[in-house]
DNA sequence: ATTGTTATTCCACTATGCGGAATCAAATCT
DNA sequence: AGATTTGATTCCGCATAGTGGAATAACAAT
């Protein structure tokens, strides 16, 4: 969702000119981190300052974008709403995936987002076993204590990294937990290199977590599989690690899918 | 944001016509549950099926809305980091009100808003008390067992409230705690008459909370002051209602702000 | 196979959205 | 305090993007 020119979004996806580029400009000002003034979306979006100025008012006029004080826009509380039934359609998404993940492996799949400093869990299938993990849908955990977080961290920019260390803390969970700030930047340059994180112990004693970044997804967005570590051994490992990627690229397939 | 004739928007809010129709149809499948058909929208919207497919493709190539396979139409996850960010966004909005009341009070003051089937805490401004109420922002809790829970509860309809109710549970926090479901509903009625709802330590022994809704949120949503039960008594609730049903009517009005 | 319902595509038409020019408002400089 | 610069907002003639009725396609029910 990056276009901001209709006529070049004509012939790679048709719409509607005007609801693409409103969208445009509210996914500028997300990239902006949620604020952004009229010349600064003019200048990236390559549109007149009339247009971009019409299309913010009726975004304004909707609820979905604010006016400041300073003249500035910001996004608007509207967005919240849809933002939150959006997030409770996610889990019906990849629901098949996480089941497919179930089945094949018998441990417990999860998916959890990025929101603001925390991961949060948004789905999950739990395994068979009587003893298994289960992480409630909606609870927040720790970026640098958790499969899942260290999966997103590494696809994130070095400023956005230490921004949400900073703000959500490396409190210490466990005695294998993650404490320095150095230490974990190492652990997500091995996680880059082999494109997988575990979460061994970090985060709960006698738990482990193998745990893949979804690419493309609109939010950093992390599918694992978790269970205690005297089931999920090496072996289990060679066989997860795959499936768990796999599944990565076909939940980021489906979510950029338009078709 | 209901208007979904471009025409009538004109008169009172005026904007671009296609934007105001495209955010028309995802507030409707937002009112549906997150999913509608095509047919469903096109009786809603009063809008005819050509110009509905129209904005619904476009939205669907943007992430914004996808197309189940049975053809019907669900919200899209693109929509979750707008509504992320916009969230994001609330906490500024609202923290002038709650510094307000934290500076007439006292006390604690929170923001809260219903997220599924749990209440989420948004922004608070905390109290200068040594012992104070301290919230993590993002925290979900039960809408049964809070203030900002059952000052919310009152302003849904009855299936819904059912619905939230079975879904997040009763459990039994404090020996305060309402577990049995008709006399929620009991106490829902008498918040509706009185017009807020107080925490008597359901929620956490000696803590006690006064929360009112706030009117016209976009999304369910309360204002709260919380502390210690052996400050916050009768002369202090003769104090702090008013005020915080005034900074629940000033959040309201700042939400549906439009210039 | 037929019928009914819902969804999608086509296309002539025009009303809406566009964007350059003009104007206004705020910030900065002298 | 006044002038200048920068950023935002409004105006309005124009043309094309968006509209919606008709036609067609797809799906479900019988």
């Amino acid at each position: 969702m990056s276009n901001v020119d209709g006529q070049s979004t004509k012939s790679t996806r048709s719409g509607v000119q005007s609801v693409v580029r409103a969208f445009a400009l509210l996914d500028l000002i997300a990239d902006a981190g949620g604020r952004a003034t009229l010349s600064e979306l003019a200048e990236r979006a390559d549109l007149p300052m009339p247009t971009i100025h019409r299309l913010l008012r009726t975004l304004v006029g909707l609820g979905c974008a604010r006016q400041m004080e300073d003249r500035g826009y910001a996004l608007g509380p509207a967005l919240m709403r849809l933002g939150d039934l959006a997030g409770r359609q996610l889990g019906d998404i990849v629901q098949p995936y996480l089941r497919s993940l179930v089945q094949d492996l018998g441990e417990t799949a999860n998916i959890a987002v990025l929101d603001g400093d925390m991961m949060v869990y948004s789905a999950q299938v739990p395994s068979q076993h009587s003893m298994r993990m289960f992480t409630e849908v909606g609870r927040r955990v720790h970026p640098s204590a958790t499969g899942v977080g260290k999966a997103v961290l590494p696809s994130l920019k070095q400023e956005r990294i230490a921004q949400i260390v900073q703000s959500s803390g490396m409190p210490e969970l466990t005695p294998k937990t993650i404490t320095d700030y150095d230490e974990l930047l190492e652990e997500l340059d091995r996680i880059r290199e082999r494109g997988y994180a575990i979460d061994e112990e970090e985060q709960e004693l006698g738990v482990r977590c193998f745990a893949v970044n979804v690419p493309g997804a609109p939010t950093p967005t992390a599918v694992s599989v978790s269970g205690p570590k005297s089931r999920l051994d090496e072996e289990f490992a060679k066989r997860a690690i795959p499936l768990v990627q796999g599944a990565a690229q076909q939940i980021g397939a489906e979510l950029n899918r338009v078709e």
